[in-house]
DNA sequence: AGAGGCTTCCAAAGCGCTTTGGCTATTTTG
DNA sequence: CAAAATAGCCAAAGCGCTTTGGAAGCCTCT
C-alpha cells in the first residue's frame, strides 16, 4: 500500500493525502479525518526511503562507534544505550551505529552527514579540544555531547554530570574524617571526565592546604585488573594513602582484592569511595564492605540525551545549552576515620 | 557531486556511469577506468537514500533491541557489538538498533522488513520455540541467530557455542575429582543456552549414576547479587554442594563473596567453575583464587555473525547451516578434590 | 458588481539512483 | 556476403514520497 494507491482509493491527489497525513493546514478537517481513517484501516505507512529521498530526513540518530582490535567498547555504553532505547522506542527513533576505525572517525562523520543518513548524532567520551566536536559543529548536523570538552573556541550543547563537584565532595568527606594522604585511581586521563575528577580531588585537598602527589594518582582504563595493580602500587609506597577515590566500580573490585591480598581491611586500613554509574549487575551495597559512592545513573543520561536529540531535530531545542547534573554522594561502610 | 554531474562531466550517460561503478559487464574496460578514476578524484559517493529507493537495499544490518523500564541490556551485548563492529567497519556495514517494547517485538520486525530498512537482521538470546525466529523466517529477510532455539519445525542459520558440551566437561571434571554433590547457578532458564548448560551438567552426573537435585539448580538473571544469593542458598542446604558450576563471571563474583561471608574457602570447601565470555574488564585469572572457566569469546562470535550476515546479503551463503563452536575448559586454582 | 482574499484541492516537478528496452556500430557466422 | 550476434552506449521510466505553483470555488468588501 503506497501513497498512490491510497489516494486513488480516496479519489484524492497524492498531494492532499500527503498533506493530510503530515498535518499541513491547507486541508479540510473533514477530508483529513477521512484520509487518516483510511490510512489506519489499510495500515498505510509511508516508505521511509522515499520520504528520506524527498526530505533528506531519516528519522534516525547516529553514533560513530570507534572500533579496532585494540579497542574495547566499555560496559558503560550498554547502560547508556538502555536509556537511549527507552526514549527512542516511544518516539519511533532508530539508532544507527556506524563502526569506524578509532583513529579515523572523521571520514565516517563526514559520510553520515553528507549522505544524510541520520538527523542527529551524539558524541561520548569527549576529550579536551576534541576534534569530533569541531567537526560536527562545522558540518552543521544537530548533536549533543555526553560529557564535556574543554579549550574549544565555540559553545555546544551537552549533558554532563558534575564530576568535579562529586569528587570534590568525596575528597572533602575523607579529609573531614582526618585522612591526609589521599590517592586517586582514575580513568583514562585524556578524557575530560577524568580531568574533572582529578580537579575535584585536588581542589578539596588544596582547601586543607594539602596536595595530591604525582605518585598518588593513577590513570588507567577501567578494568578490574588495573584497579588491582593501581592499588597494589599505591599501597606499596613509602607513605601509602589511607584513602582512595576511584573512578569506577569495576576498578574498585580490583582495589578490594588488592587490599585483601595485602592483609589489610576496609575501612580500617583504607577508606574507599568509588564512582557508581549504576549498573544493574554490580551494586556498591553488595561489596564485601558496602561501598561509598558518588552516584549517577548513566542510563538516565542516555534517555535524556535521546530526548534532547529529538527536540533538536524537531527544532524545539536550539542554542548551546549545557546541562550539568548533580551527583549524589552515598556514604556506606567503606569509609571511616583515618587510622592513627 | 551526484550522478548527473559526474556523467555530464564525463560526457557519458548516467546509465553507463552507474554501470561502470557497479561492475556491470556491458561497459568498456577503458571507459570503466575513466569513470572510476573520475569518481575517486571528485569523491563521488552514491546517495544511499536514492540507491535504497531504487534497489530496496540499504547496506545496513538490523537488530531489534528489547527495551522497557524493567529491561536491562546485559553487558554481553557490548562485547558482541565490539566484534560485530570490527567486521562491519571493514565492510562498510552500518548497524541499526531498533528499540522495541520487550513484549511486542513483532511489530518492529514487521516494520523494518516492510520498510526495507535493513538487508538482514540477527537475533540473540533465543528461547525454545522462539516466535521471533518463526517470524523472520516467514518474513523472508536474511538472518542469523546467535544461539539456538529448539522445537521449531524448520531449520535456520545460526551460530552457537557448545554450551551443553562445555558444561558436560565441567561437570565431568568435578566428578573425576570426587565431587558427588554438584550445583548449577544458571542464567534465565527460559533461554536455550541455559537449558543446554543444565543438560550438560545433568548428562555428566547421569554418567556417574548421579542426578542434579531440584534444589541444586538456580536460574536467575546474571548479576553479582543473584550469584551471591544463589550461593548463600545452596551453601545453606542440609547437604550443600561441594562444587558449583556457574553460568557467568559476574555471578561468580557473588559466589566468591558468599563463600567468604560464610568463612569457607575455594577450592578447599567448594570448587567453582564459571563460564567466561571473555570480557576485557573482568578476567577469571584475576579472581582471588584464579577461576576455572569454560571459555568462549563472545566478541569473536559477533565478528563471525557479521561476516555471515554479509555473506547472506550478497548471496554467498545460503541454506540453514548451523555452526557450533567448541568451548575450552580452562582449569585454574578454583577446583580441587572433594573435601573428605 | 468587480476586486481581492480564503479555503481547498491538484498536476507536475523534483530527490538521485537503478534498470529496462533499444539503438548503433562492429564482429562473427553460415 | 548477407544475416546474426555482440559490444557499448543512451534515453527514459521507474522507486514513493514531498513540495512548488497554480487554480477553482466561494466569501467578503467597497
Amino acid at each position: 500500500m503506497n501513497l498512490k494507491q491510497l489516494s486513488d482509493m480516496l479519489a484524492l491527489s497524492q498531494t492532499t493525502v500527503s498533506r493530510a497525513l503530515n498535518g499541513y493546514p491547507e486541508v479540510n478537517e473533514e477530508t483529513r479525518r477521512r484520509v487518516m481513517d483510511a490510512a489506519k484501516r489499510h495500515g498505510y505507512r509511508p516508505n521511509p526511503s522515499a520520504r528520506r529521498l524527498a526530505t533528506g530526513k531519516s528519522g534516525m540518530i547516529g553514533y560513530v562507534l570507534p572500533t579496532g582490535n585494540a579497542v574495547d567498547i566499555d560496559p558503560h555504553f550498554v547502560e547508556f544505550l538502555s536509556g537511549l532505547g527507552d526514549y527512542a522506542r516511544s518516539h519511533d527513533l532508530d539508532l544507527v551505529l556506524s563502526p569506524a576505525d578509532a583513529d579515523d572517525q572523521e571520514t565516517t562523520y563526514r559520510r553520515i552527514v553528507a549522505n544524510r543518513q541520520v538527523d542527529a548524532v551524539y558524541i561520548s567520551s569527549p576529550r579536551p579540544s576534541d576534534r569530533r566536536l569541531a567537526l560536527v559543529n562545522t558540518l552543521g548536523i544537530p548533536f549533543i555531547v555526553h560529557g564535556r570538552s574543554e579549550g574549544l573556541d565555540f559553545d555546544y550543547p551537552y549533558l554532563d554530570i558534575d564530576n568535579e563537584g562529586a569528587f570534590h565532595e568525596a575528597g572533602r568527606l575523607l579529609l573531614q574524617l582526618g585522612h591526609k594522604r589521599l590517592a586517586l585511581i582514575n580513568g583514562d586521563d585524556r578524557e575530560t571526565f577524568a580531568i574533572h575528577r582529578e580537579r575535584g580531588v585536588r581542589r578539596a585537598l588544596a582547601a586543607s592546604g594539602l596536595t595530591l602527589g604525582e605518585r598518588h594518582v593513577c590513570s588507567l582504563t577501567m578494568t578490574e585488573e588495573n584497579g588491582y595493580r593501581a592499588a597494589r602500587r599505591l599501597l606499596g609506597l613509602d607513605e601509602p594513602p589511607t584513602a582512595i577515590v576511584c573512578s569506577s566500580l569495576i576498578m574498585a573490585l580490583g582495589v578490594v582484592r588488592a587490599v585483601r591480598d595485602l592483609g589489610l581491611t576496609i575501612p580500617g586500613d583504607l577508606s574507599l569511595i568509588a564512582h557508581d554509574d549504576v549498573f544493574p549487575w554490580l551494586r556498591p551495597e553488595n561489596f564485601p564492605v558496602p561501598l561509598s559512592t558518588t552516584r549517577s545513573s548513566i542510563r538516565l543520561a542516555g534517555a535524556r540525551v535521546a530526548e534532547r536529540l529529538a527536540a533538536r531535530i524537531s527544532g524545539l531545542e536550539e542554542g548551546t545549552r549545557g546541562e550539568v547534573w548533580p551527583v549524589d554522594l552515598v556514604v556506606r561502610g567503606s569509609v571511616a576515620g583515618a587510622p592513627a
